[in-house]
This record gives C-alpha cells, sequence and structure tokens, in this order.
DNA sequence: TTGTAGGCGTTATCAG
DNA sequence: CTGATAACGCCTACAA
C-alpha cells in the first residue's frame, strides 16, 4: 500500500555498530576505510559487531559525505558489438578490483543521446568517465573541462582529447589495409564501411589512400551502424556487379567481412582469389571461420585495462592527462 | 598537490539555483522532480536560474534524502556473449527511458564472485536487482529476502524464484530439442555443453531424455563457460571417433555449434547428413553462416525488456512478484 | 502554491 | 589511537 513498506536494503547503520561495539562512529568508519588508523583489539571489536549486525554500509551517504563515488560511468554506443563489449567488460573488472563500480550508460550512435547520458550521469557525481571515441559536442566538451573530472576516452583518437585518451588512429588504419593490398599487387579496390566516425573514418581514409595511389575504388558504400553480418552480404550483394574480376575489399568489421565472404561463396565467388576480403576487429570468427578471415587486430581488452589504469590514475591525483596509443595490426589469413 | 585540487562536478548547488530564482530550495526541487506542483511562473523563473548556472542536481544527495537511487544493479556473468549482452542493453535502455541508471557488475561463472558482487552492490543501495539465473546461495538468499529490495532473476526458472523471475526451462530446452531430433528420426546422438548451470541443464536433460527413450548418446563432453567457437571445433575433434555415420549433436550455445559445424566440414564430415547440428541462443551467425544454423531461439532482448517493466513495477509499490516465462523456438535451418 | 525545519548516514576535521 | 562536531546537498513532512 505504502511505499515505504518497501524497506530500506539494511536498516542497521554506523551508529548502531559503533554502540554494539561501544566506539565512535568514526572509529567504525575507520576500520572499514582505514583499517591500519585503529588499534587491533577495537577493530576486531567492531569487526565483529559488523559481523554480527550484517551491516553493510551506505555508500550513498559516504559518496555524499566525502564527495568520492567510488563509481565510474561509462559511456558507449553499444554493447552488442565485440568492438566495445571487450573494453567495458576489461574495464569494469580492473576498475573493480580497485573498488569502483562501472555505471553503465549505452548511447548509440547519434551525439545527441550521448549528450544527453553524458549530463545524465553527470548527476551521479562519478569519479571519473570513460567515454568512445574522441568528438564531443562543444557544450559538453566545455562542461567536461570545468568540471575537471577525470575523463578517459577510448578506441579513436584526436589532437586535443578532453583528458585521458587511451585509442588509435582509424584512418591510419584505413591506409595500412590500403598499403598491404596495394604490397599484395592487387589493382581494384572496394570498401564497405558502418556509418558512425570511426568507421567512416576506416573506410575513407582506405579509399582515399588508395586514389591518392591513382588506383580505382571499384565500389564504395556505407552501411548503418552498428553494421552486422546480414548488412555485410547484402551490401556484397549490391556491390556484386561492379566488382572487377580480382578485387581488394576493405570492411568495416569482421561481421561485415564475414557477410560478404559468405555471399561471396554463395555466388560463386572465390575467396580470397577473385575476392579478398579485410575485415577489422579480430573477433573470435575471423580466426575460426573457413576460410579464416584477414582483420586488423586491435585489442579491445588492453585497451579497457589501460583506461582503467590510466583513469584511475588519473583520479588519485596524477595531474599528468595520459594518451596511450594502442597499436593495430594486420593479421594475414586466408581470405586474402 | 593536494586532492581537493580535484573540483567537484558541479559546485552550484540546490540553494544557489534558489537564491538567483527568488525561491526556496524546495521549491527549485519540485520544478525538477515534481513540475505540476509548482506555478508556471515560478517555474519558468526557476529553470531560468537553472540553465543560467548549469546547475546539475546531485542524484547522491538526494538520493541519500529520499532513500531512492533510482539506481539499478545488473549482475550478469559477462557481456562478451550475445546471451547476456542483449538482455543487458535493452533492460539499460528500458529502466532508462524510466530515469533509471544501472550499475553493471560482472560475476563470471562462479557464485562465490557473483555474492560478493551483489555484496558489494548492495551497499550502493539500489532501488532493484537485476540477476542472472534463478540460483542463489543461502545466505545472499536470506539477504535479499529480508532486504525486501525488488529482484529480477533472468534466464532460467526456479520453483522458489527469490522475487520477480523472467526466464524459461533450460531442462525442458534440451527435452524439446531431444524430441526434435528423435522426431526427425535420428538414432545416433552426442551433446557438448558449457559448465554453467544452465548450460549443463539443457545438456544433461537432452541426454536424459535421449536415454529415455532407449537410445544412445555416443558423445558427451563438458566445455569451458563460457565457451566460444573454437571450444566447439576442439570439441569436435575430441568426439570426431565416437560419432555414428550419422548423429545428432546438440550444442549448448551457437558459437559452439558453429565451430563444430566448421570442424566437422574441414574433416570431410557433412552437415548435415553425417552430422545433424542444433545451436543455442539464435546467435546472429547461425541465421547468416552458411549451411545456416539450426538454433533454439529465445529472445534476449526481450527478456531484457520484461525484466525492465516487471522490476520497475514491483519498485514503485505491486506488491505481487510477478513471473514470467519466456517462449522458446527450435529455429530449423540447414543444418539439421 | 510555497516555505521551514530537520534529518538521511556517512566522513572531514580538529581536538584530546 | 579515538572521539566530538559539523557538514555533504537534497528531500520528507508539515505548516502557512
Amino acid at each position: 500500500m505504502n511505499e515505504r513498506s518497501r524497506a530500506s536494503v539494511a536498516p542497521v547503520k554506523i551508529t548502531d555498530v559503533a554502540a554494539l561495539a561501544g566506539v565512535a562512529p568514526m572509529t567504525v568508519s575507520r576500520v572499514i576505510n582505514t583499517p591500519d588508523r585503529v588499534s587491533a583489539p577495537t577493530a576486531a571489536r567492531v569487526r565483529a559487531a559488523i559481523e554480527q549486525l550484517g551491516y553493510v554500509p551506505n555508500l550513498i551517504a559516504g559518496g555524499l559525505s566525502s564527495r568520492r563515488s567510488r563509481m565510474i560511468a561509462a559511456i558507449v554506443p553499444t554493447i552488442a558489438s565485440p568492438m566495445f563489449n571487450a573494453p567495458v567488460q576489461s574495464f569494469t573488472d580492473a576498475v573493480g578490483k580497485a573498488g569502483y563500480h562501472v555505471m553503465l550508460a549505452l548511447s548509440g550512435y547519434t551525439q545527441e543521446h550521448e549528450d544527453a547520458q553524458i549530463r545524465a550521469v553527470l548527476a551521479r557525481r562519478p569519479d571519473g568517465l570513460l567515454l568512445t571515441g574522441a568528438r564531443r559536442s562543444p557544450a559538453i566538451r566545455k562542461l567536461l573541462l570545468e568540471s575537471q573530472l577525470p575523463v578517459v576516452e577510448i578506441w579513436d583518437t584526436a589532437d586535443e582529447p578532453t583528458d585521458v585518451l587511451v585509442g588509435f588512429d582509424h584512418r591510419e588504419v584505413g591506409r595500412a589495409v590500403a598499403d598491404f593490398f596495394i604490397n599484395a599487387g592487387h589493382t581494384h579496390f572496394a570498401v564497405l564501411y558502418a556509418s558512425d566516425p570511426r568507421g567512416v573514418g576506416r573506410g575513407q581514409a582506405f579509399a582515399e589512400h588508395i586514389r591518392s595511389r591513382g588506383l580505382p575504388v571499384v565500389a564504395e558504400k556505407m552501411l548503418p551502424a552498428p553494421s552486422n553480418i546480414a548488412d555485410g552480404r547484402n551490401a556484397l550483394k549490391d556491390i556484386a556487379d561492379k566488382l572487377a574480376p580480382r578485387t581488394a575489399v576493405f570492411c568495416s568489421s569482421d561481421l561485415v567481412a564475414y557477410g560478404a565472404m559468405t555471399e561471396a561463396r554463395l555466388r560463386g565467388i572465390d575467396v580470397p582469389r577473385q575476392l579478398a576480403i579485410c575485415g577489422f576487429g579480430d573477433f573470435e570468427l575471423s580466426a575460426q571461420s573457413h576460410p579464416s578471415g584477414t582483420t586488423v587486430r586491435v585489442d579491445g581488452a588492453e585497451i579497457g585495462r589501460v583506461a582503467a589504469e590510466a583513469l584511475l590514475a588519473r583520479i588519485v591525483g596524477t595531474d599528468e592527462a595520459a594518451r596511450v596509443m594502442v597499436p593495430f595490426e594486420i593479421i594475414v589469413r586466408q581470405s586474402t
């Protein structure tokens, strides 16, 4: 009936523990947060009281008082793609070991939504922020800079990141794949890329690099973001008639690449002889499919770990804004 | 130098807004939380002040005072698998629309770790809890029941769920797949399942059902959890010599099924003629691979949505603990 | 419709 | 090493 019937999780509070242990609340607090500042016997008595009462500290109250929420907000476009769930997973594990929890917000692929999520999450006073990509709207950038909140941006690079950055240059990836194809003797090229900023960066840089060498891009197609296997299949259908007898195609993700490869096989287009395919992301699928898929490997889990480290360092006081460029590597497999 | 140099995100607080707008802090609070209880002109003035100062309400303080954190904790084994990232994604979106944020915690596949995560997250005083599976340790079950915290358990069923439950019976899935194979005329069977409780449930129920019909399970193998494509490939290697000329194999996930299928093809075992394969999860890969994969479809995103709805209903006051059984369905494709 | 008083549960700070 | 006191910033409850 009454909403108050919903009892609070732990009616027992620090004063209850203090009373039972015969100490001041502050001492209980110390036993929990700075145990070395309490004498062993006192600590033991307090711990017994905590145990006996089943006391669970209220981090909300603690956070209000200490102005540290021990919580980090992570905002990524989606966790449905290995591109982002790998770093989120490792980030969450890493900061968890340092006693931080992660508030997860999904931004989709529009800046408006991301802005809204950032604003909303700031109301929770996170101790730090993980953001995807390095493009912020001016208003948000200003907000973040003024707040002096530790921020780590991942999966991209920028000349002037908001704060800490752990990423790589997507345009460089596009150029590297272009060179890889060119060096392998290819003369005709195609590119399929998702419409998110990073996918576009990889795809367009690939095409530009090819053209800058005076070579033809016979097909260039933008896909939805996030894109999946079906998008890759459909895209290959769409460009099939434009393909030269021997074409090298760069796809903005391994899912798209796998879809293209599957559709090619169904159409009797031999991979890699008639169509060489390179994906991006090094998802497990690429290593385990047959033929296996050439791809660009970026260690998403490593990015998450490094991002966690850098952000935590920033939170505890390093004034320097770290900037870590993580490597990428073309893994050559059977599809090229 | 000093840790206090790290300025709080928004030094401007409700009293600042109130002063600027010439009203009491409580009125500002009302404009934000219950706008219809404030006259239009007052509200307009307050909103202008909020805008001008860039005020961001402090939900930590609000939560302490109101005893409602507007936050829900979600604990899943991993978000690296579509099995769990789909529900988490849709759950997060759904509760987000109702103004709730999601605190994400990863439990791995051990109960100890899950217990620890639950305890840790309770310190944040979530308004609700999303848990995976329906098996809780006695201590945790007691803790949750006593706390009267709204809890939704997903992806499994149980006779006595902790509170709300949105799931399905994994053993029933195993039996259904067994019947499907039997009805298709199969006479020899195998099963590969991940060692998590639900994978084990599906796999063992499959094997038991087969045997209860007097039919042979020629191979039964447990895989790590979470298991992946490589595990599926390796498992098929291991059991290859035990397979009858025509065997039907049930895999505890589509990744395992895809791995088994790939390995079979490499060994010249024809799918589906010599080896019929059914997976679980209906990941996109199964629909788009070639041959496409027969699987058991469970709508993970739908589970997340329904879980959000049910939990939110519970949070705002419904005393009834809902129990929603979601359907599963065998999707027949080329691999059987 | 608006305001006042008091407290939510914890920790910073300073004193002993 | 331990304790007393005063916030932290907001909202519930009640009053005007």
